[in-house]
Parts: C-alpha cells; structure tokens; sequence
RNA sequence: GCCCGGAUAGGGUAGCUUGGUUAUCCUAGGGGAUUGUGGAUCCCUUGACUCGGGUUCAAAUCUCGGUCCGGGCCCCA
C-alpha cells in the first residue's frame, strides 16, 4: 500500500462536499465586500518567493528545476504570487484593487495538528490604497469571515509594526538587524532581547522603552500611549471598524507577524482552542510590488489558514452534514427497469440529481441504497401505477408517499 | 531539524506487561431470507497485526531501523 506523502492528505466525498461548502462561504462574504477571485500557478519561478525572504524561508521551500532547468518552487503563500499578478497585468485598473484567492500552499514543515506541508489558505489583498479605511475593511472581512463560520471563541490582535521598526531604528539599530530583534521581542524573550539590544550600544532606558511599547496591549484606550502618529492611525482605523459593527478586537503592539515585508498596521486572529497552531489569520499592510518590478504600491492583505478554522469549528460543535442527492428512482420488477431508466433521465435534465440501480439489485436493496446515499425522495415505478402514466413517490424522510404523475413528477420534487 | 507518544480489516477496537492453536468484538462492504418499500432481525461471505531487519523452536507481542500520525520545540513568508 502506498500511502500519502507526509503532511499531505486524501479529501474524502464527505470532506470534499464539507470543505465546498465552507470555501463557497468564504468566497460569498468576500464577494459581498467587492472582493474578486483571483488564480495564480501553483509553482512559480522560485526567485519570486526568494527575493525578500530569509535563510529559513529557503528551507522550508519547495524548490526544484525542471526539466528546462527552470529554478521552480512550489507556492509556499499567495501574497507575493498576487501582487506579481498585479504588476504583471493590474497595475493600470482602477484603484483600488480587491481581489481575494483561495488554493493550496506546501511549506516543508514538520506536520501536526492544523498544520501540513499541503495545506489551504484563502487570502485578500486590497491593493493601491493606504487609507485607514483600507486597513479597516481588511480586518473587517477577515472577521466576517471567521463570524459567519460561526466561530464563536477567536480574539483578533491589532498592532503596528511600523511603531517598533520606528524605535528600533531611533534607538541606533542597524537595518540588517532589525529582523533579529524583532523576532525575539515577537516571542516576547526579553531576557535575549536585552543583551543583543545591549550588544548594539542601546541604552538601557531606550530598550526599556521599546518594552514598554510591545507591551502595550489593550482596548482602545492603549492607543493614547502609541507614540508618533501611528496611535492617532490606528485609531482611525479602529472608528472605522466600530462604524461596520466590528468590536472584539483588541490593541496589542507586540503583534510582529514574522520577519516579513509589513510596514503598517499588522494584526493576527487566533483561536485558543488550537493549541500550538493556532493562529487562523494573519495580515497587515505592506508594499512588495516594487521587489517585482513594479512602482511602489501600498496594499494591505491577509490570508486565513482553512484548515485551521476548520479544526477549530470541528473543536467547537459545528458538524456539517452532508446534502446527499434528490431522488433514487427504483424500479419494482426487472420489466421496470427501462422505464426507470427513462424517468432517471428526466430528472437529471430538469437538474435534479437523481440516481438509479446499476447493479441489478431487487427492490428492498436498492431502497436500502437509497437510504445510504442520503436520497430525499425515492421514486418508484411499478406496473400498477405506470398504467396512468404515474409512478410512486416516497419521502424518505417521513416515510410518507403518494402517486404522481410523472409529468408532474419534477415540480413535486423540486417541491 | 530536535524531544516524546502512537500505528491491529474501510471505520472503531481486544490481545502486547508475562512470545505459544484458526487474532476478539462492534460497525461497514458483497450475497441471501422475509418474494411491491430503507434505516429491524437472521444466515453466508469479504476484510487487518504499518514496512523491513534481528532475537527465538515460535513474534501482533521482545529488539533495531524506515514510513506515517499525534503532543511539544524550532520555524511559521
């Protein structure tokens, strides 16, 4: 037997109809805020994942030539593969642009709960545009998203980052550095923090001040304390959030997201119940189109982790139940069958999906199949009742049944 | 990449500590019975020790390694 690679993962009937469902919500509530679909290549040419990323980025991509000795790599997220999109064919449309994805990724990684080295994100960009208004729409679909899957247990942080690279590069830190740094205070690890803002010449009050700011978490109220003029943005934004009805947030500077190319206002969606995976969103606003050959750009974006908030709805109750089909036509005896097959037929052209014994079962097995397929109706067609051009229909969900004509089997079904 | 735990028919499991007859039970799949009606019952049947090496007269059981899954770390663009 040969199973799937590691990290990867066979979807089911029953997974796939399930994932449909919540992939077609997703792509709903994004079409609701003028977001469009999007699709880009599953591989693309590796620089492009390559040219603003680090050692560890490297390592956990997909990368491989092809047989034109084309450097290849499998698309690890989206981002960069829109906005190469954007520069490559969008840049002259009509600001601003909203476009949204949603498609597998592979990262080589080690796998565990809610995390594979396939796995599915569907993610938005609202690019050219770098209003508060912006950043707030963004967040403000990001939550609807998570709402209307009825998640009910999620807290969503809001930070800026440009706040932290703005004291961090008051304080004397060179600019190669800074990723160093602000990925030991993103873990919040003062203690390694302390001694390599030391080792920069960083005066202990300054470094106490920078503290200060990643500490800096709360409601709103948090923002007077923001210095610059990044506390009165985000306050902006966040006016503008209460105004579309979004509230549960809260205000937390030492959001981070990763030693990657945000310049704004970042923020992340979690849900606890998860455990060590358990971030389910993560955006903010950047620019990238000038590493691609572009002008420079403002855009905000994020990108949720599906099957994480999937999990995280299976954690919390919510079953899906598969819809199963319309109707099983059943013929009584052998001599039925052909006009069974007829009445099948009709059926699926009147875009009913309908299904029919192929396996030359009697009666009381195919009704047994019926039940398994999860079939609303079983339509059955006997001698007796095809004398007035009629068949039998039963609910097979009350167990309730009546004659029907067969022209007017349709429109009874269709109910 | 590191530490730890796990893997028995399609799904769920017993057996493993203390090696020993035909590997347990539930469910599922195929066929049959009740002969024009499913989710009930009965009968027949299909189907598994994750893979490879080692120890042994004998391995599901002990042992080593691989694969995959899971908990944590690293990382998370």
């Amino acid at each position: 037997m040969i199973q799937c690679p590691r990290g990867t993962r066979d979807f089911l009937p029953d997974d796939m109809e399930k994932r449909r469902f919540y992939e077609n919500k997703l792509r709903h509530t994004a079409q609701t805020f003028g977001f469009r679909e999007i699709e880009t290549p599953i591989f693309e040419d590796a620089e492009l994942f390559i040219l603003r990323s680090g050692p560890n980025v490297l390592n956990e991509l997909y990368a491989f030539k092809d047989k034109g000795d084309r450097e290849l790599a499998l698309r690890p997220e989206m981002t960069a593969p829109s906005i190469r999109m954007f520069v490559n064919s969008m840049s002259n449309d009509p600001k601003p642009i909203k476009i949204f994805y949603f498609g597998q990724c592979f990262r080589y990684e080690r796998p565990q709960s809610g995390r594979y080295r396939e796995f599915f994100q569907f993610g938005a960009e609202l690019i050219g545009s770098a209003t508060p208004e912006t950043d707030a729409e963004v967040i403000c679909l990001a939550a609807a998203m998570i709402k209307n899957f009825g998640i009910e247990n999620y807290k969503v942080h809001i930070g800026h980052i440009g706040v932290l690279r703005e004291a961090i590069a008051n304080a004397g830190v060179p600019k190669e550095r800074t990723a160093e740094v602000l990925q030991k205070l993103d873990k919040k690890l003062y203690d390694e923090a302390r001694p390599l803002l030391e080792s920069m010449n960083v005066a202990s009050n300054v470094i106490d001040e920078i503290f200060t700011l990643t500490e800096t978490v709360g409601g709103t109220e948090v923002l007077s304390k923001v210095p610059g003029d990044a506390g009165d943005y985000l306050r902006q934004v966040t006016d503008c959030m209460h105004a579309m009805g979004v509230d549960n947030y809260d205000i937390d500077l030492g959001v981070v997201r990763g030693l990657d190319y945000y310049t704004g206002m970042v923020f992340e969606v979690e849900a606890p119940a998860l455990g060590a995976e358990k971030q389910i969103c993560g955006g903010g606003s950047y620019t990238l189109s000038e590493l691609f050959g572009g002008e420079k750009v403002f855009s905000t974006g994020f990108a949720i982790g599906f099957d994480r908030i999937l999990l995280a709805m299976e954690k919390e109750g919510h079953v899906y139940e598969p819809k199963g089909i319309d109707a099983y036509v059943l013929s009584v005896t052998d001599d039925m069958r052909l006009k069974a097959a007829e009445i099948v037929s009709m059926l699926r052209r009147e875009d009913i999906s309908a299904d029919i014994d192929i396996m030359g079962r009697k009666m009381q097995k195919a009704m047994k199949y019926a039940s398994s397929v999860r079939s609303k109706y079983a339509v059955i067609v006997g001698a007796k009742e095809m004398e007035e051009e009629s068949v039998t229909l039963r609910d097979m969900t009350s167990g309730e049944q009546s004659v029907v004509k067969i022209s007017e089997l349709c429109s009874k079904i269709k109910g």
